[in-house]
Order: structure tokens, then sequence, then C-alpha cells
DNA sequence: GAGTCGTGGAC
DNA sequence: TGTCCAAGACT
């Protein structure tokens, strides 16, 4: 039953009968009518949808979700996987911590909970890599509970529908209450969807299409006219530049030097490059001495906190040679691209173009 | 609580 | 070009 003392407009209902007509399809989700009909969606699938999804787009997220549930149906198949090819499938969609506690999960559902996702929020809570919103959002899109997900769209939504001026991320114990206050008891899992499809389409950050939006007469921000500049957010720090060497060293027959990283830090778990530590001015660290000759040009990427200048450097892999035990010694056959993080990959296409 | 942690698309 | 931003978690 609806919660007329803190939904008296009814809400809830309006947006779920927009989600009702308006809900995308989308790979991992069941639609509202076969929801209707009894459907459940698999925890699992939710689970892994919800992770890749974590400050990443549906659009990036789609292709990774389709090659990791082909490759690993289940839970339990997962858990049985090797970690560097988990990490593999995974290069290019970034945070890597993720897919490492991605796997780390997998093991704990497989060998502590038979293989079944529990279902409450804080049981969730516990689990490697799940937080507050996936928790949240496990616990009301796979099993249908009445848990109040509290993501960037929802975050929006509040701020606009309220009027919050109050910045993030300060504002988000209010916004969690404003949020929690609207979550219905009756098809929690699908408002959540609809709250969160809702931010990701119609009530979007930059230019918001309130004439079209369900929320549009309740809105207190459309009213006052300030949904454009909701929600306000304190301002970032500029990123600094720093650059460093990273060295590619291929062998005759096609053999490439490279070296797995420590779990912990950037691209931590990930292949990379042996490389220099990257810092305003780098010192040199070749993996062996050589005549290194300089690729010429320049691989730029930003990282979240830091814009990377890397200088590529190339010389022969003599046979044999694997400088230290981290480094690896990969055969061309056995060589993919794609398993690299992106820097490393914007440093192996420099090469391949030269 | 402030820093760390990726990437690609939109504007 | 640079900036912002995306279904955040962890330390």
């Amino acid at each position: 039953m609806r919660d007329l003392k803190d939904d008296p407009l009814g809400l809830s209902d309006h947006i779920l009968t927009w989600y009702d007509n308006h809900a995308r399809a989308l790979p991992w989700r069941i639609s509202p009518k076969d929801r209707a009909l009894g459907i459940q969606p698999d925890p699992y699938r939710i689970w892994l949808s919800e992770v890749m999804l974590q400050q990443t787009t549906v659009a990036a997220v789609k292709d990774y979700f389709h090659r990791f549930t082909q490759r690993w149906p289940t839970v339990q198949k997962l858990a049985a996987a090797e970690d560097g090819d988990v990490m593999g499938e995974w290069a290019g969609l970034g945070y890597y911590a993720r897919a490492r506690n991605l796997l780390k999960c997998a093991r704990v559902v497989t060998d502590e909970y038979a293989g079944v996702f529990p279902t409450t929020h804080d049981s969730l809570l516990k689990l490697p890599g799940i937080g507050p919103y996936t928790a949240a959002a496990i616990s009301s899109i796979a099993y249908d509970l009445p848990e109040t997900v509290l993501d960037g769209n929802v975050e929006r939504v509040m701020a606009r529908l309220y009027n919050i001026d109050a910045p993030l991320p300060g504002s988000k114990p209010q916004l969690k209450t404003l949020a929690a206050a609207l979550t219905p008891n009756r098809r929690p899992g699908d408002y959540a969807q609809a709250v969160m499809d809702l931010g990701a389409t119609i009530c979007s950050p930059k230019s918001p299409a309130c004439g079209i939006c369900p929320w549009r007469d309740p809105c207190l921000a459309r009213t006052a006219g300030t949904a454009q500049s909701l929600p306000q957010k304190t301002p970032k720090k500029p990123k600094p530049t720093r650059r460093g060497h990273v060295y590619l060293a291929r062998a005759s027959n096609g053999d490439w030097l490279l070296e797995r990283r420590p779990d912990k830090g950037l691209l931590g778990g990930m292949l990379g490059w042996p490389g220099s530590e990257w810092s305003e001015d780098p010192a040199p660290n070749p993996p062996f001495a050589s005549d290194w000759r300089d690729l010429g040009g320049e691989v730029r990427h930003t990282f979240t906190h830091f814009h990377l200048i890397l200088q590529v450097l190339v010389t022969e892999l003599p046979t044999q040679y694997p400088p230290t035990e981290r480094h690896l010694r990969v055969a061309a056959d056995d060589f993919r691209p794609s398993d690299l993080p992106t820097v490393m990959r914007k440093a192996f296409d420099l090469w391949h173009s030269q």
C-alpha cells in the first residue's frame, strides 16, 4: 500500500505509471510488464550490472556486461575464474578495484552463501565492492525490498524536486531523507529504476526536459526556475600534470615484455608496460640496459585527479630475458592489446602506428 | 572527510 | 581544447 504520510501527493504512483510506459530496455532489466507477471531478476546479473555501472555510463557497460555473462553465466563460474582473465575482461572499463572486489565478492557469495546473494541491505553492505548505493540497488531491484537508492541521478532529482540549494556532497544526508520518504512499499524495485531512469533521461544535468517530466507539476525547482543550476556542487581542485616513461621491449619472434601491476593503487592488478614513476620530473627507469629508442610522439591521458604525458621508448627484447619475477614474457599469440588498461593500450597504439 | 581511483562521450 | 559528468567504494 502507498505511504500517504510520506507521499501525500502520490508521487511514487505517478512516476511508476510513467515508468510502465517509458522504461528503457536494458540487458539486465526485467521490464515492468514482465515483473508484473511474476518474473524475477537474476540477482547475479543485477549485482554485476550495478558494479559495472558505478560511475560508468550505460553505453560503456553494455558490451562488457554481455561478455562477462556469456563467459561467466553464474556467480559460481565467476568465482572459479582466473584473476588475470577477469582483469583482462575488465580492461578498458576503468576503476579496476571494482574488478578485484568483484572477484572477491563472487568467491564470498559462492563459499559462504552457497552462491545466493543475501537480500538485506546490511548483509549486502558487508560484501567487497558493495557500498550503500549498490546494497540498496540489489535489495530493491533484485529482491523488490523497499530500500532507497541514492545515486547521482536520485540526488539530482531530489535536489530539483525540493529545490535544495545546499551543495553536494554536504547535502547528501538531506537528499537521502527526502528520497527515503518517497520510497513506496509497493513495487520498490521498479520505483528505484524509475527515479534513476528519470534522472538519466529527462531530469538530465545540463538541459532537463521539464516540459515532459512526470513530476513537472510538483517540482519546486521548475517553479522557481532553478532546475538547470541544481544540484550545486563544491568546486573541484585543478588537475596537475605528471610525466612518465614506458618501455616497450619486443623480441624478434614477437614476444613482449609486460608486468603485472601491484594490486593496490592506480591500475592495480592490471597488465602494463614497465616504466618510470609518474611525477613532475621522472627519472628514467628501463627494465634492462639497452639502446632504448624514443618513439617521438607522446601518450596523453587524463585520470581522475591528474593529467599524464608518457614518453614511449622501444628496444629489442633479448632471447630468454625476464629481468625480474614481476615481468612477464608474453608470446605474440597470447598478447591482446584489449587486455591492457587504456593508457597502456595508447602506448601500444603509438608503437603500432609507427 | 577529503583523496584516490579510469574512461569516453557530451558540450 | 578543457570541463563536466556517469546506477560510488574504499581509505
